[in-house]
DNA sequence: CTGAAAGCGCTTACAG
DNA sequence: CTGAAAGCGCTTACAG
């Protein structure tokens, strides 16, 4: 049986009230009784049970992550900084992969809310997260509208995309095209496409993006796009790991990069900076963003749900290698 | 306020002995008083709170999962799959990532146990847990040993080491040189780099064995093994990202691969064969090392502690790309 | 400076 | 088939 704060009040010959203030530093308690109360506590390897403290202040100190995937580097980054980032502000993490089913997504906020936390931090395309905000549960949201009231925060996607398309028309490329994740989703990312064929229309040039259909294979539109494209010499892929299956696609097909084909991905994980570093890249300010996101959460969690930022997007950085 | 159980009795016109009971599918309750409790739930968007029931049932259906950094896709997969799993049996996961570092790990470890965790995988040096399995937590390894007493799980890393070096001779390379972690730490992936030296010797040749110290830049050691192995044209790394940036290097120096450098890697995650795939690594299977942790820790949870598998080594896979 | 009592939101014998 | 009571391990007014 673990001890409970009853068996260190009795060795400590004194009441659990008292114990409790020591333990919570609250009150005044005699240095000598302290001593006593430590002492007991040290003896029978004594910690205190966060769950029955959680039930009474209401309050876990838990967030909830739900995020797509934890294998993807920029999931797995993400919620590195954030678990990071909670530890050393006192919270805990509890984490979700909802691999963007909406009915997982359902079953994890149900999960999250019956464990009492205290928020939550989304990266879902779940907009029924909206019936649940509505019971007050403090929530953000990474790269996704969630409604109107759910802040959101991201890079600058606009920003990035545009740098991206940008660089590649600098470096003389006449047949740029685009790939994006599915444009039915609301997502601050399509930002990045809108951004791409803005600068194409400014520069006189027809945008052309590929769409990669909702849990389809990118390898097969990235194998599509080069059959109908022949004549493409730039490629901004909206994310790294599909800008690496251009380049292998493209070795494969015996195309040089960046002689014949120049390509530039978004995302600039640490990992694909390891794996990949000639590959060019818009950077996203993952840490950043963690942080920004968990700030905004605090504040809904001391109550305050006015006044928040909606829209956060924080600076993003063109890395240049190889590929360009 | 969120409504309580005597919320949802008062509703239904019942006792919250009733209602708990309907909760909980436990003892006779007619039809017509579970038909009242389902929809006085439903009129206030009541959910249980798992705190209390917790408390109560001393069991959270909490798991700790200790790694070093969820940034590395090797763990990051990890996460993924354990979280997956633990999820599809019930269990809510509490993420920590410890980079390696003692202070945190115990940090973690004993937040975990103020959260009353059921049970803990660590993947982790902490020889120090020892001390708090006295207290009875559940808990497994993966690919650490803790103690005698804590159950591993990992890759059959001998024979994935084995496979790697008999390769690269088969490959007729001449000059195999081995870059593996730190070996003042004792994990069974020593034994990859066991498994290379004896595989050298066995066919006369003279292992060589590059270590990256503790927390210092990889990439330092692999410039230093091409400096001081001119005639090097086989590495044996011991995980991707390592063989990632042999790879950088080798191109750096104008070394063709496969050609005049042979390379292969460890752990063959889905992040590497997207970003890598001409990458020739042997893969572990991240899915049955997660899924057998749990199987393990469970029984544990169950309170079977004797007959427990103390070591289980899970079959590896050569994955032959392009780089050998 | 310290303790007895009530309560956080549940569940489970026990009784009827 | 249903309810009153006790208790899980804490904390916090309240009282002294």
């Amino acid at each position: 049986m673990k001890p409970s704060i009853h068996d260190v009040a009795k060795i400590a010959g004194v009441s659990s009230t008292t114990v409790s203030r020591v333990l919570n530093n609250r009150g005044y308690i005699s240095e000598k009784t302290k001593d006593k109360v430590y002492k007991a506590m040290e003896e029978i390897n004594y910690f205190p049970n966060d769950l029955a403290r959680s039930l009474f202040r209401k309050r876990t100190n838990l967030i909830g992550l739900i995020i797509p995937n934890s294998s993807n580097p920029f999931f797995g980054e993400l919620a590195f900084y954030i678990e990071s980032i909670c530890t050393s502000m006192g919270y805990k993490l509890l984490l979700c992969n909802s691999l963007n089913r909406i009915d997982k997504e359902e079953k994890y906020l149900e999960m999250l809310i019956r464990n009492q936390v205290d928020g939550v931090i989304a990266v879902t395309y779940n907009r029924g997260i909206l019936n649940y905000h509505q019971q007050n549960l403090p929530i953000v949201a990474i790269d996704h509208y969630l409604s109107e009231k759910v802040p959101v925060v991201g890079s600058d996607n606009f920003a990035g995309g545009k740098k991206a398309a940008e660089l590649l028309i600098k470096k003389d490329c006449q047949h740029i095209v685009h790939i994006n994740g599915p444009i039915e989703l609301e997502t601050p990312a399509n930002l990045r496409r809108k951004a791409y064929e803005d600068v194409m229309r400014e520069h006189g040039r027809q945008p052309i993006t590929y769409e990669v259909p909702f849990h389809e294979n990118y390898r097969n539109i990235i194998s599509k796009l080069f059959d109908e494209q022949p004549a493409v010499d730039g490629i901004f892929a909206s994310d790294d790991i599909i800008a690496a299956g251009v380049i292998t696609e493209a070795k494969k097909r015996g195309k040089d990069i960046p002689g014949q084909l120049k390509v530039i991905g978004y995302d600039g994980t640490e990992t694909i900076q390891a794996i990949l570093p000639e590959l060019t890249t818009i950077q996203q300010p993952i840490e950043l963003i963690s942080k920004t996101a968990i700030e905004i959460l605090e504040k809904q969690i001391e109550g305050e749900f006015d006044n928040l930022p909606l829209e956060t997007y924080l600076p993003i950085q063109l890395f240049e290698s190889g590929t360009t």
